[in-house]
DNA sequence: CTGAAAGCGCTAACAC
DNA sequence: GTGTTAGCGCTTTCAG
C-alpha cells in the first residue's frame, strides 16, 4: 500500500542501504547516485517511515507530557514552553491530559512507557498516596528520564523546575509591607500543595523580618477556588480592625476577590491593598489594575525541556546527577499595592 | 537491554506467540499458561514495545493535533474536547503547536506523516496562499483522514466541524433587539477569516428581519485585537448620536470593550448594552455580567474526534462520504443586553 | 562508494 | 491450545 525505501530503491536501481544513506544524509553516496534517488523519492512521494526507523535506531525522538488541564492558560503555557523547545531538537510530543484524575495520571505513564518515548516531563496532580510516585520512580530508574514541574514536596527525587514559591510570597508580601501596610492578610490554597506551603512560608518570613505580629485571623484558605476566594474576601471586608492589605495567592482566587470588591463597591487600594500571584495580566487589560507575582509558566516548560534534553545526554555518557531548576517570580506593579 | 517478548516466552517456558496471545487477549490460552505467562511478565517488569507492534499492525492508534496557539483557553479546551474521546478510543495524542505560522503548521503535516499516525485534526491558520491547504489534501488522499474544526473559507473539500457563527452573530444581535435596541454597533474581527464574516452576515440578517436599517458608521473592525477593540469603544462612547448597544464577536475584544468602560466611568447596560461572543465567563466571575453567545470549543474537540472514528471506519469499508458537523452556539444571559 | 544480510520487537497465518 | 515461520520498514555492520 504505502511507498516503502524498497520501492524507492527498485525505481532507482540502487539497494535500499544506500537509500537510507541520502534520506539520513549518512556515509558517502555519489552525486549522481544520489540525484536519482531523490528524484524517485519525489516521483513516488515517499515518505519515511518513523516508526520503522524508531524500531530500528530503538530511539522514538519523542517525549511525553502530562498536565492536569490543558485548558488552564497555566498549564497551556508550560506546554508552548516545552513544543518550542522540543522543536528545536526535533522531538515530538505526546500530549495527556488527567483531568486532574490520579487514575488517569497512571494511565499516562503506562501508555507512555509502551511508547518508549524518550523521557516525561510531567506536572503531577496532587496525591495523597504514593503509588503514581514510586511508578515514576521506576520508570526514571529504568533509563526514562523524568522531570517534574512545579510539583510537591514528596517529588525531591527526581530532576525538575521549580519556582521559587517562597521566594514570591516573600515577594509579594515585602511589597505590600515597602507600601506601609502592617495589617497583611493572606488568601491561600491547599496547604497540602506545595505552592501552598510555599508562599505561605514567604508571607511569614517577609512579616518576620520587618518585626510585624503574625495575626492568625488574618489567614484565610480558599482552596484555589474563586468562590471560597469570593467569600473569605467578603469576610474580610465585614471583619472589625480588618487588614488593610491582602495577598491572594492564585489566579483563580483572585477573581473570587475582584467579585467581592466588586459587590461591596470598594476599591483597591484604597478600600483595601491587593496583591496576587500567577498570571492575572487579563485584569489588567480591563482596567482592573492588580499588582501581581507572576509565576513563569512558559519559562517553566521551556527550562524542563531544556533540562530533559540534558540529563539524556548525561545518562548517555554514564552520569546520573539529580538537576534542579528554580525560578524567581517576577514582580509586576500595576498599582493595587499601594499605601492606603 | 529492555525486557522483551523473547524474554518473557524464555522464562514462563512458551512461545512469543503464547506470550503475545496472553498480552493481547487474543485466541486461546490456557489457563494454566496463562498465569505462568503473567508470572514472568510481572517478574521481569516486562511492558510491551507499542513501536514494534504498530510496525508489525501497520496501526500505530496515534492521532496528530495541530493548533496555533495551545495557550489560549479556545484551544485549550478543543483539545481537552480531543483528548477527552480519544481516551475512549485508546489513541494517543501527538500535539503540534505552531504559533500561528505557516511554516510550522506544515513541519508538523510532515512530520505526522512520517509517524503514521491514523489521523489528523487540525485547527488551521489563516493564510492566503494555498500551499498547506494542498499539501492537507495530499495527505486526506493518500488515506489519512484529516479533519478541520473551525476553518476557513477555502477549507471546504475536508471533513469538518464548524461553529455555526452566522447563527450565533444572528442570536446575539437579535438579542439586543429584543431588548429594544434599534442603534445596534458591532465591532468585528478581521473579514478574511471566516468567524468574522459569518458572525457579520448573522448581524446583518438579524437587522434585517427586524427591518432596522443598517448603518456603516456603526461598524467597527478591531481585528480580534483588544487594543484595537478598546480604541473602537472609545469612539463609540464620544460618538454624535452613537448607538445604544453593540455586538463584540470576541473574548479578547470585548476586554478591550470593557477597559474602555471603565476608563470612561460608563455602565452597562444603562450607558451601553453589550453582547459578547466565545466564552468570557471570567468577566461573569469577577462580577461584571456580560451576555455572550458561546462558541462551544470543548464540545468542538469531542465531536471533531468522532467524527474522525467514523471516517476512518468509513474509509475502512471502502466509502467516502464528506461529513460536516455544524454546532450552534449557546447564548449566555447576564443582564448586559438589557434596554436603557 | 555500494550492497548483502542480520536484526529491532512484535503479530498473524498456518500447521500441528 | 500452542509453536513455526515469515514478515512489518528501516538501519547498520561488514564486505567488497
Amino acid at each position: 500500500m504505502a511507498v516503502t525505501i524498497r520501492d524507492i530503491a527498485r525505481e532507482s536501481g540502487v539497494s535500499r542501504t544506500t537509500v537510507s544513506r541520502v534520506i539520513n544524509n549518512s556515509g558517502y553516496v555519489k552525486e549522481d547516485t544520489r540525484k536519482k534517488v531523490e528524484e524517485a523519492i519525489k516521483k513516488l512521494n515517499y515518505s519515511p517511515n518513523a516508526i520503522a526507523r524508531s524500531l530500528s535506531t530503538q530511539k522514538t525522538n519523542t517525549i511525553g507530557v502530562v498536565v492536569p488541564e490543558i485548558d488552564n492558560p497555566f498549564f497551556g503555557e508550560i506546554v508552548r514552553g516545552i513544543s518550542e523547545e522540543a522543536d528545536k531538537a526535533g522531538l515530538n510530543i505526546i500530549l495527556c491530559n488527567t483531568d486532574s484524575r490520579e487514575s488517569k495520571e497512571l494511565e499516562a505513564l503506562q501508555l507512555l512507557k509502551e511508547q518508549r518515548i524518550q523521557g516525561i516531563l510531567i506536572t503531577p496532580t496532587y496525591t495523597e498516596d504514593a503509588h503514581n510516585q514510586n511508578y515514576m520512580k521506576t520508570i526514571d530508574q529504568s533509563g526514562v528520564p523524568v522531570i517534574i514541574l512545579d510539583g510537591f514536596v514528596p517529588y525531591s527525587g527526581f530532576n525538575s523546575v521549580f519556582i521559587n514559591h517562597k521566594k514570591g510570597g516573600n515577594i509579594a508580601t515585602q511589597t505590600l509591607i515597602d507600601a506601609g501596610h502592617k495589617k497583611i492578610a493572606i488568601i491561600n490554597g491547599d496547604m497540602k500543595t506545595r505552592p501552598a506551603r510555599e508562599r505561605y512560608e514567604g508571607f511569614l518570613s517577609a512579616l518576620d523580618k520587618n518585626n510585624i505580629q503574625r495575626n492568625e485571623a488574618y489567614e484565610f484558605y480558599a482552596d484555589y477556588n474563586w468562590r471560597k476566594s469570593y467569600e473569605r474576601t467578603k469576610e474580610i471586608l465585614t471583619m472589625d480592625d480588618g487588614p488593610t492589605a491582602v495577598f491572594v495567592t492564585s489566579n483563580m482566587m483572585i477573581l473570587g476577590c475582584m467579585r467581592a470588591l466588586n459587590e461591596f463597591g470598594k476599591r483597591m487600594p484604597e478600600d483595601l491593598a491587593i496583591i496576587g500571584f500567577d498570571n492575572v495580566d487579563m485584569l489588567s487589560i480591563i482596567g482592573m489594575k492588580v499588582s501581581y507575582v507572576y509565576g513563569p509558566s512558559f519559562e517553566m516548560g521551556r527550562r524542563g525541556m531544556q533540562l530533559l534534553r540534558q540529563v539524556i545526554n548525561q545518562r548517555a555518557s554514564g552520569q546520573m546527577r539529580n538537576e534542579k531548576t528554580i525560578l524567581t517570580p517576577e514582580l509586576m506593579l500595576k498599582g493595587s499595592e499601594k499605601r492606603i
